[in-house]
DNA sequence: TTCGCTATTTATAAGCT
DNA sequence: TAGCTTATAAATAGCGA
């Protein structure tokens, strides 16, 4: 809906994102106000934001749904809760793991591990993440210095650093 | 929506009451999706029709929606018990979260919300570990060559590739 | 960021089979 | 009761202030 066909999958611009979070989320909460009343029906409805805002809507107390959803689906959601918990540690921790070698990876630890393709992989993503975080700088840049005098020193702070690093890069590459 | 402006209020006729509620109920359950892929948010609903049948959506399993939203809303679902558990999950969470935000970073994402002195820290990273990566990349070099011929087309694949950044940094720092 | 404001896309109430 | 279809009501994406 909207002035455009959306593809549902993620929205890359954060504020875009975030405006049609808003949106959506009234939206939703709206409808599940609507089919409780015109159908005489029991909803409850968790969202949280990616920031972690919660917002609830329960047709009535969350608890005694909650009760009802644990009978009538049969999934236990408080009596086991301590293997359930232990599990999704030991996920998120696996998971976590696997991230801090990635990070490793990229900042150029622990390479011994990877094959050519890796690491060839990985030269790869270096120097796309280069060149972005390099334009990034030359914009923010651009931007102090039409700030003016105000922001003279941290432009002159920026201006240094930045002609270290073409000269270290261009010592690094000859 | 559709052939006549609906008041919201329940519905009297029975049949048209359920099946407005089979209706709404698949359009509740696309919103849910929609969102939560949309907008990465995490989203539950539970629905149970007049007769008692449940239908539930939850972007991510339920029951760990439940324990953040108990911690959220102060609102104890289920005796405290395993509140540490709770703690533990909550803080690999955020340092997954703070991770994947810094992948990103090294990949050249999401550098709007970066301060100077950030994307300074972000360039330097990079710097190193595409040193480190590089002097890797040598090392291997060096040691297909000793392996001779067996190696030898692996060996040219590399040279190449190398020679290839090499010709790209230069370009880059100059 | 947060409203308003449309142009459009979607959802769906009634009908019909 | 369960599917289709279609006319209409609603939701909302992209903008502009």
């Amino acid at each position: 809906m909207g002035r455009g066909k959306t593809e549902i999958k993620r929205i890359e611009n954060s504020t875009n994102r975030q405006v049609t979070f808003a949106k959506r989320k009234n939206g939703l909460l709206k409808k599940a106000r609507e089919i409780s009343i015109l159908c005489d029906a029991d909803v409850s409805v968790v969202m949280f934001s990616e920031a972690g805002n919660m917002t609830e809507y329960s047709s009535s107390p969350l608890i005694e749904q909650l009760a009802r959803y644990q009978k009538e689906s049969g999934k236990t959601l408080w009596d086991s809760k301590h293997e359930r918990l232990s599990a999704e540690i030991d996920r998120v921790r696996k998971e976590n793991s696997n991230l801090q070698i990635e990070l490793r990876h990229l900042k150029g630890e622990d390479l011994k591990p990877l094959s050519p393709q890796e690491l060839h992989a990985l030269e790869n993503a270096l120097e796309d993440g280069y060149a972005g975080a390099r334009a990034k700088i030359k914009e923010h840049h651009r931007k102090l210095k039409k700030n003016g005098r105000l922001l003279e020193e941290e432009n002159k702070r920026l201006s240094s650093t930045y002609q270290q690093q073409q000269n270290k890069w261009n010592m690094g590459a000859i």
